[in-house]
DNA sequence: GAGTTTGAAACT
DNA sequence: CAGTTTCAAACTC
């Protein structure tokens, strides 16, 4: 089975996670002696991360990968000297990068977004600046040396990581089982190709350095955390051990930063990281290429995006990964080192509003505590862990079935968490506080959630793994932010996760020969159990009797995720170790039902807007929102939890069957009129912004264009081929808008992906009319979680995503984008191509598909940059839209600029691909000098992959 | 903790 | 597609 092998990873992960191990490692020790900072073992992880909350720790995971990246960024400047003498693959991968501009350029423009990102966010940033722009050249250098070294990683990322991916999963969960007995396990688990790709990775760090084997031990760790996301299922799992492979990195990183110096544990993470990404790549490109292909399955689960914020959502993030993140991770992994920063930043981009919270709160009490520590590396470490952070979310991770997704999601606070993510693109902040804030109880549960994730990561080492097996991935980075982060809030929190986690785990391994005992087995369970009836993740833990858990009966099961430890599930089949039969299940009902596994809550194109608005307001996601089969409810008044909408927070829509309906979050009647204006006010928007569209192109104001007019321009825009439908598109990208352009790139991306056909049918017909369609899971995610959403937006849209981070960013990164200038051009132009690649994944016919992807590619980055200039130019709807993404964000300049050019891109691409791109990149170079170019590769890739992954899933797993 | 209610999922 | 049954969560006591 799968299984064994994940739990080898997870039990290399286990090791790596343990900060001890770190410290053991030369290279950790090399590392101490070089920085100024010494390792300091749990304390200093804590310190590390002493500011983020157990909020942030949810994002951590995310920002783990971020920092992974960013680490890798600092470790070239910090340990790069120092390693190369040791690292000489490194050295040469570097060098070889070069050779690979793309990759090389992308993962710059990651890490300059990221760095800004910190930047913006700490006050250190001047210095992480410079050490930023170094850590970009260094990272980019890693990168390339990957993907040179594994050339067809680059290519094919996916596939590798898919080969990866089944095992990541029972390897996170057999990390999460046991720290201490991590390596025995390992010993034990080298079946599982995981373990088998750590140790290949190891053998090739050996030759770089000692330390950075011990860092892999320490990835596989956290990692198993997070890969318990694979729920997606079997499918997903194969992906998600690359990208859980590289989320271990970063979590390790994430730890090993804490446990230590980050600047140490960050070199000792990247070089390790590398070596393993790339392992990972040569070995299993091929097959993991085809395996990739075989777990589209799933929608991934959003529970990941649900943002509740990044801990809630890096809790809910492990479920969700599995499918849709684990298949959308993978591919991006897949390419390779590149792609894990690629894919992770598919999925970051969601979570990284939030991480970028948590880091900018963290980062101030680095930069407090960081006085220890080398100024430079401390920002640097932030600010990588920040940008990985956003990278990592993997909101890819989408769709989530409701239940997972609303318990998580359930709270506006989860809203607030999207918005705040999209916000955090442009400005990082708050969000986390007041995404914990909207319901009490609810918040009460996306804490608790996110801290068990956070627990996870933090004891991840102790415990946990069991259920982690579908998450892995999100879980994992989240893992790693919560070493990083776990420190202060999630302490708390985080044991409980931990227990329920390391239970699962454990008992999955213990437990693989009888599903049966499997829940009995674990006492953790128990601590899980002890939470509602969510896992430490945040997961809903089931208590299926009946069903073995293989039947959506089971929200573990319908959320992709494997049951875990807390669960109280009896005959549970839905175990990473039977991976293959849930995989087969998964099929079957996906043969049934492709939309089975697709996420529940959509948010309505038309609603977008409102619901953006509402985003950072307190209503937000009701509103927007909607079941997309609509609940039946009769006695309940779509009052309880009984009703799914209520259950998931949002209104009920024309789509509900439901009786004497009261839901608070919205009447069905309520609805329709919402839609019907919106509808009147969306054609307005359209007219008005076609107008400004034109006078926007004829003044080239490509750059100053407003997102709004983005998605304005985005319907007149000839490309449209269809009148109507670029104006549906039009109005829906108007509602996801600016900010909700995420939304809508991930609609596009996971629309297409899910459910190809329903999805294209959504953007065909009016989204309106059909609520489900519209939202497509990309709606879903962002609602149920806001960091899915962004993930998903982002990972769609890869490039949108990066972009977006980049224009989060840009105000701040521009900075870093002169920096990174050149790399951003390249970037850009895989952004555009990667634009098309997320078409393709819907359904939809390629004009149309393109059309809209180019809408929502503008959007993305409309959306991106739209957050800062948006409210000038853009209608009070648009306004209203981007207001809900970020209010904050909105704020930038750089995103108006930037929107002019998506305008124009989005023409062009609509029009011809061609001439647009140019002129695309062309702007968004100049928008977004910095950011433009890191993810934009990876998110091409990963947006293929994942609007593949996304179709394959939605699609029914076809 | 046991029992009831509820509505989705599964089945026919 | 509609009706019924099964199932597990939500809810109540």
């Amino acid at each position: 089975m799968d299984s064994p092998e994940p739990s080898s990873k997870t039990a290399t992960i286990n090791s790596t996670i343990n900060p001890t191990p770190a410290e053991d490692s030369p290279v950790f020790s090399y590392l101490s002696n070089l920085s100024p900072i010494q390792p300091v073992k749990a304390a200093p992880v804590v310190q590390g991360f002493p500011g983020l909350n157990s909020p942030p720790l949810l994002f951590t995971s995310p920002r783990v990968s971020a920092h992974s990246r960013l680490r890798r960024s600092q470790f070239p400047q910090l340990s790069s000297e120092a390693f190369s003498g040791k690292n000489e693959d490194y050295n040469n991968a570097i060098t070889d990068s070069d050779a690979n501009g793309v990759s090389v350029s992308q993962l710059r423009s990651e890490l300059s977004a990221s760095v800004q990102k910190v930047s913006y966010n700490n006050i250190s940033v001047p210095d992480e600046s410079g050490s930023l722009i170094r850590c970009v050249d260094e990272y980019l250098v890693d990168v390339s040396n990957s993907e040179s070294s594994n050339p067809s990683n680059s290519t094919n990322p996916s596939p590798k990581v898919a080969d990866n991916i089944p095992q990541s999963p029972n390897s996170a969960a057999e990390s999460v089982a046991d720290f201490a007995s991590k390596d025995a396990r390992k010993d034990e688990i080298p079946k599982d190709a995981a373990r088998v790709v750590v140790e290949q990775v190891e053998e090739e760090n050996k030759g770089k350095s000692s330390s950075d084997q011990k860092d892999n031990g320490i990835y596989s760790t956290s990692t198993d955390s997070d890969l318990p996301s694979p729920d997606l299922c079997t499918k997903i799992e194969p992906d998600l051990p690359a990208d859980s492979l590289h989320y271990h990195y970063s979590d390790r990183q994430m730890s090993q930063l804490s446990s230590a110096d980050h600047a140490m544990l960050d070199e000792a993470s990247d070089i390790q990281t590398k070596p393993l990404e790339t392992a990972h790549d040569c070995r299993n490109d091929n097959d993991k290429i085809n395996s990739m292909s075989s777990a589209p399955d799933e929608c991934i689960m959003q529970h990941d995006s649900q943002t509740k914020a990044g801990q809630h959502q890096s809790g809910i993030r492990r479920r969700c990964l599995q499918f849709e993140d684990a298949q959308r991770k993978i591919s991006p992994t897949s390419l390779g080192l590149q792609n894990t920063s690629g894919v992770v930043s598919c999925s970051i981009p969601p979570v990284s509003p939030a991480v970028i919270e948590v880091v900018a709160s963290v980062s101030s009490d680095r930069s407090s505590t960081a006085s220890n520590r080398p100024s430079t590396q401390l920002t640097s470490s932030s600010d990588n862990f920040e940008s990985f952070a956003v990278k990592v979310p993997m909101p890819s991770g989408i769709g989530l079935h409701l239940n997972s997704i609303a318990m998580q999601a359930g709270s506006r606070a989860i809203v607030s968490v999207k918005s705040a993510e999209r916000g955090n693109l442009s400005i990082p902040g708050k969000k986390l506080t007041s995404m914990m804030s909207p319901h009490p109880s609810e918040n009460l549960k996306s804490c608790s959630i996110s801290s068990n994730v956070v627990g996870s990561h933090l004891t991840s080492g102790d415990n946990d793994g069991d259920h982690e097996s579908y998450g892995t991935n999100a879980e994992s980075a989240a893992s790693l932010h919560l070493n990083d982060a776990k420190p202060l809030n999630n302490t708390v929190l985080l044991k409980p996760t931990e227990h329920t986690l390391s239970h699962k785990r454990k008992s999955s391994s213990e437990y693989i020969d009888s599903p049966m005992n499997y829940n009995q087995s674990s006492p953790k369970k128990k601590r899980k159990k002890i939470s509602d009836g969510y896992d430490g993740d945040g997961c809903k833990r089931c208590n299926c009797k009946k069903s073995k858990c293989l039947k959506l009966y089971c929200d573990c099961f319908a959320a992709g995720i494997y049951c875990a430890g807390s669960c109280a599930c009896q005959g549970c089949f839905n175990r990473v170790e039977y991976e293959d039969t849930v995989n087969d299940v998964r099929q079957q009902i996906q043969s049934r039902n492709p939309l089975a596994f697709c996420p529940k809550i959509v948010q309505h194109p038309t609603d977008s807007p409102a619901s953006i608005l509402g985003v950072e307001g307190a209503s937000f996601t009701p509103p927007s929102a909607r079941h997309k089969r609509g609940c039946s409810c009769k006695k309940s008044m779509c009052l309880k939890k009984y009703c799914e909408c209520y259950q998931a927070n949002v209104g009920c829509s024309s789509g509900c069957r439901c009786e004497g309906c009261k839901n608070v979050y919205g009447l069905k009647e309520e609805y329709g009129k919402d839609l019907v204006k919106k509808h009147c006010i969306t054609e307005r928007l359209e007219k008005s912004v076609e107008e400004k569209v034109e006078m926007v192109t004829a003044t080239s104001g490509l750059l100053q264009i407003d997102p709004r007019n983005q998605c304005n321009l985005t319907p007149p825009t000839p490309s449209f081929q269809c009148s109507n439908r670029g104006k549906n598109a039009s109005k829906s990208w108007f509602t996801s808008g600016r900010y909700l352009s995420s939304p809508e790139s991930g609609q596009a991306i996971y629309g297409l992906s899910p459910a190809s056909p329903t999805s294209s049918k959504n953007h065909d017909i009016d989204q309106e009319t059909t609520g489900d369609i519209m939202d497509l899971v990309t709606f879903d995610q962002e609602f149920n979680y806001g960091n899915a959403k962004l993930a998903n937006e982002f990972s769609p849209g890869f490039h949108v995503i990066g972009n977006t981070d980049d224009l989060l960013a840009l105000p701040k990164s521009q900075d870093l984008a002169s920096n990174t200038g050149g790399q951003l051009i390249p970037q850009t132009v895989n952004f555009q191509s990667t634009w098309p690649l997320s078409w393709r994944d819907s359904p939809i016919t390629p004009m149309n598909q393109f059309d809209g992807s180019g809408m929502n590619a503008l959007e993305l980055l409309n959306s991106d940059k739209k957050p800062y200039a948006m409210e000038d130019d853009t209608p009070e709807i648009l306004k209203d839209s981007s207001m809900p993404q970020t209010g904050v964000k909105v704020s930038s300049p750089n995103k108006k600029r930037i929107s002019p050019p998506n305008r124009h891109l989005n023409e062009l691409g609509s029009s011809s691909s061609g001439g647009g791109f140019k002129t695309g990149r062309k702007f968004i170079l100049r928008a977004v000098p910095s950011f433009p170019p890191l993810t934009p590769c990876i998110d091409s890739k990963d947006v293929a992959t994942h609007s593949a992954d996304n179709s394959q899933k939605c699609s029914s797993g076809k």
